[in-house]
DNA sequence: AAATCATTTAAGCAATTGCTTAAATATAAT
DNA sequence: ATTATATTTAAGCAATTGCTTAAATGATTT
């Protein structure tokens, strides 16, 4: 597996007479290998940055569990609205259903408890600042 | 002024036979009590969910400061793509602008540090999984 | 003063998002 | 079997996003 480490060879095009060449590829390098990385992360970020979607996050946090109707009521939203959220919630499993009957159940998963916590303490503290 | 408690009043919807009525209207007043946090918050996390977004700020964290023509080499992008995502990071006072002749530097304002910290982490130490 | 450099602003456009309504699916009750 | 219930899926559409190119601004050098 051969890797072109453009970060390394690539000509400068900032043509400032001060420009730090060493930065400039330092920062290069630091962004390559992070690449992966702030994929993940800016993908799990633009799932949450909705307020639809964190208001479910938040509410399932403190529930354990609700059905799409009850969430439906609770946001004020149309039913497939709920749906297509949460269809996107489950694909990234920030949370899992359950069915019951003809109702499905959604719950918090574990997996992204980690990221979501700073996002739910501000919200369970209501301060004044974020 | 007067505050029109909707969570409180408003007909339930969800006709669940089972459908538990306390617990929709504890989301909601829930919700309610949130709903300024999670504006503020998603209006935030919704810059930081882009990519390019993202890389700027780690790199602004690690190097003090960088003008546009570096951060245009850097992430390998035009000077007008780099210029518009960071007015939106200075408009949402991620950065600052400080000019030096023709040349204008940007750096990370300390607002925000504490929302961005768990992202540095996971950026800086390249984990398995987030 | 004229040309160059660093950056911003503006207009245009393709892609994405998040809703709406309507139709489809699947389970439960009559 | 037929109807009702809970949810999903699909199509359509307006709003937003993030780029591109071109023009504008403002400081520096010649």
């Amino acid at each position: 597996m051969i890797y072109y480490l453009w970060f390394m060879e690539e000509e400068n095009n900032c043509i400032r007479k001060e420009a730090d060449l060493n930065q400039i590829k330092r920062c290069r390098q630091q962004i390559f290998e992070a690449e992966e990385v702030v994929s993940t992360l800016t993908d799990k970020l633009s799932l949450v940055s909705n307020t639809t979607r964190l208001k479910i996050l938040y509410v399932l946090q403190a529930e354990e569990r609700l059905c799409v109707c009850d969430l439906s009521d609770i946001l004020n939203m149309t039913i497939p609205a709920v749906s297509q959220h949460l269809r996107k919630l489950k694909d990234r499993d920030f949370v899992k259903a359950e069915k019951e009957g003809q109702t499905i159940f959604y719950s918090l998963r574990d997996d992204h408890r980690e990221l979501l916590a700073p996002f739910f303490n501000l919200l369970n503290h209501q301060p004044e600042t974020i």
